[in-house]
DNA sequence: ACCGTGACGGCGA
DNA sequence: TTCGCCGCCACGG
């Protein structure tokens, strides 16, 4: 694999990355959730790492949605395309949205 | 070292 | 229910 000089990956972000990899395909959990699952006083933080997730899809960022379960952003936009395929890419693992664009309940996954 | 920014979250109006 | 405000904290300039 070819080093990618332009990039510093902090070690927050590597905590980050490390816990977003273990949320399973067809299931989603909340900024806030992984936030508290690496000691993390700020679901914000974790958004700011996940903004610049240089190994998306690898690192499976499309499972953290909000805590309304509205689905947050996606490389780097909160809105427009990029957000659509979120959702796309999480319709592909079967995870169901409800009338409003919210991800269906059962679908939400804890950390364990 | 300081400061503005941001894929958040909770609360009150 | 939606909206604004504010606390949160990692990061880059």
């Amino acid at each position: 694999m070819i080093k990618d000089t332009k990039t510093h990956v902090t070690s927050f972000q590597k905590k980050v990355y490390a816990a977003c990899r273990r949320i399973p395909s067809g299931k989603v959990t909340t900024y806030g959730d992984l936030a508290e699952e690496i000691s993390c006083g700020a679901a914000r933080a974790v958004g700011q790492a996940l903004r610049v997730n240089p190994f998306a899809p690898e690192v499976p960022c499309h499972r953290v949605i909000k805590s309304d379960r509205r689905l947050g952003g996606f490389h780097g936009r909160v809105s427009g395309p990029e957000v659509r395929r979120k959702k796309d890419l999480l319709e592909k693992e079967g995870v169901v949205f409800d009338n409003t664009g919210r991800v269906a309940a059962k679908y939400l996954w804890r950390f364990e």
